[in-house]
RNA sequence: CGCGGAGUAGAGCAGUUGGUAGCUCGUCGGGCUCAUAACCCGGAGGUCGUAGGUUCAAGUCCUGCCUCCGCAA
C-alpha cells in the first residue's frame, strides 16, 4: 500500500517513525517549508523533514495547494492512502480526493470536542481530566470528518501539555498504524460526528501567558500546565517579568489580595490567589536567566515581602 | 550578519572609578533544645567560561572564540 504522510512537529515525526518501523511503504512526505527561526533567524527544518531526509524518503514542501503543480505532484505519487498528523495546512477537497482508499487524520482530542490546532493544551487549560486521540476520515471542514476510532486516556493532575502530548503521540502513532492496517484490509469504520457538540481549541498566543491571580489555585495550575512548553505562563514580580514553569497547590489560606507574594520557603515562593487560596511557585525563569527552582532564584535575589 | 542579557565555591547571586574575592543556601565537624526545613560556633570548597592583549597590577579595560538564555519571527 502506497502511503503519503503529511505532518510537521514532533508528534508527526513520532507517527512517521512508527509507520516506518511497522513496515509501511511511505512514498512521500509533506511538511511545512523551512522557516527562519529562533535566535539568529537560522533556517530550520521540521522534525518530520529531518527524519524523512535521513530515511531517504522524498520530501515535499509546497507553500500552498492552490497551485496546480502541487496537486499534480501529489497525484503523481499515486497514493493509496493519505496519513495526516499536525501538518499545519488545510487540505482542499481536490487534494483529499486523490488517494484511492481515503485520507486519515490523527487528532489529539475526543472529537467533536476541541477541534482545531491546539487540542492537547486546551484540554488541560479547560480543566479536563480525560482526553484522547481520534482517527478520522478527513473532510474539507477542519476536524469535522467521520470518526474511525477514538482512544481515551486520563490526564494526570500534575501533567503538563508537553508530557501529555508526548503520551498522546505514543497512543496516536499506534492508532494510526492500526488504522492503516484496516485500510489495507478494507475494514475501516465510519460514524459521523455529533456536530452540535463541537468545541474549538484555537491556536495559542503569547497574550495568554499572564497569570490572573484572582482565579482559583486549580485554574492557575491548569493555566501553567496547559501553556507548557509554549508560550509558558508568566507574571510580574518586583517589577520584573517571570516565566512560571511549575506551581503547586497548598492547603494554606490567606486574607491577602490575589497576587501578593507571601513567603519564601524551601520549596519556593507562596503567592495569594483567588478565594483565599495559596499557590506555591516551584520553578521559574527570569528574563535573561535560566529556568531554575524558585528557592534557588530567591537565594540570590532577595524579595522584600 | 534580526535585537538584547549572561557565564565568579555544589546551587543562586554581589564585587563600586583595575590593587591577590564576598553574601545566602547547601555540605563537613562541634554545641544547644522536649522539639523544629530552628538556633549558635567552627571548617572545607574558586586557575573568576576560554585564548590572547593593555598594565607595576585585571573578576574588574580591549579583541577573538565557546556555551547558555530572553525578545522577535
Amino acid at each position: 500500500m502506497r502511503v503519503v504522510f503529511m505532518g510537521t512537529p514532533d508528534i508527526a515525526e513520532t507517527c512517521l517513525r512508527k509507520l516506518v518501523a511497522d513496515g509501511f511503504e511511505i512514498v512521500g512526505v509533506y511538511t511545512k517549508p523551512d522557516m527562519p527561526k529562533n535566535r539568529g533567524m537560522k533556517l530550520s527544518m521540521s522534525p518530520v523533514k529531518a527524519y524523512a531526509t535521513a530515511q531517504n524518503i522524498p520530501v515535499f514542501q509546497p507553500t500552498t495547494f492552490r497551485e496546480e503543480g502541487a496537486v499534480s505532484a501529489l497525484a503523481a505519487l499515486q497514493p493509496d492512502v493519505l496519513a495526516v498528523v499536525a501538518y499545519g495546512k488545510i487540505l482542499p477537497q481536490r487534494v483529499l480526493d486523490i488517494p484511492r482508499l481515503g485520507c486519515v487524520n490523527i487528532h489529539t482530542s475526543i472529537l467533536p470536542l476541541l477541534r482545531g490546532p491546539a487540542p492537547t493544551q486546551w484540554a488541560i487549560l479547560r480543566g479536563y481530566t480525560e482526553t484522547g486521540v481520534t482517527a478520522q476520515h478527513m473532510a474539507a471542514e477542519m476536524d469535522a470528518g467521520d470518526i474511525i476510532e477514538i482512544r481515551k486516556t486520563a490526564i494526570a493532575p500534575q501533567e503538563n501539555a508537553q508530557e501529555l502530548l508526548g503520551r498522546l503521540a505514543g497512543i496516536g502513532s499506534q492508532l494510526l498504524s492500526d488504522t492503516l492496517r484496516r485500510f489495507e484490509a478494507g475494514t475501516v469504520d465510519r460514524s459521523p460526528q455529533k456536530h452540535e457538540n463541537a468545541s474549538y481549541a484555537p491556536m495559542l498566543t503569547k497574550e495568554l501567558s499572564p497569570i490572573d491571580w484572582s482565579k482559583s489555585a486549580q485554574e492557575i495550575m491548569n493555566h501553567v500546565r496547559g501553556l507548557h512548553p509554549w508560550p509558558i505562563a508568566s507574571t510580574q514580580l518586583d517589577g520584573k517579568r517571570f516565566r512560571i514553569y511549575s506551581v503547586c497547590k497548598t492547603n494554606k489560606k490567606t486574607d491577602a489580595p490575589a497576587g501578593t507574594p507571601l513567603s519564601i520557603c524551601k520549596q519556593g515562593l507562596e503567592i495569594a490567589c483567588g478565594v483565599g487560596e495559596v499557590l506555591l511557585i516551584t520553578q521559574l525563569q527570569a528574563d535573561g536567566g535560566k529556568r531554575m527552582a524558585a528557592a534557588d532564584y530567591f537565594r540570590g535575589h532577595p524579595l522584600k515581602l
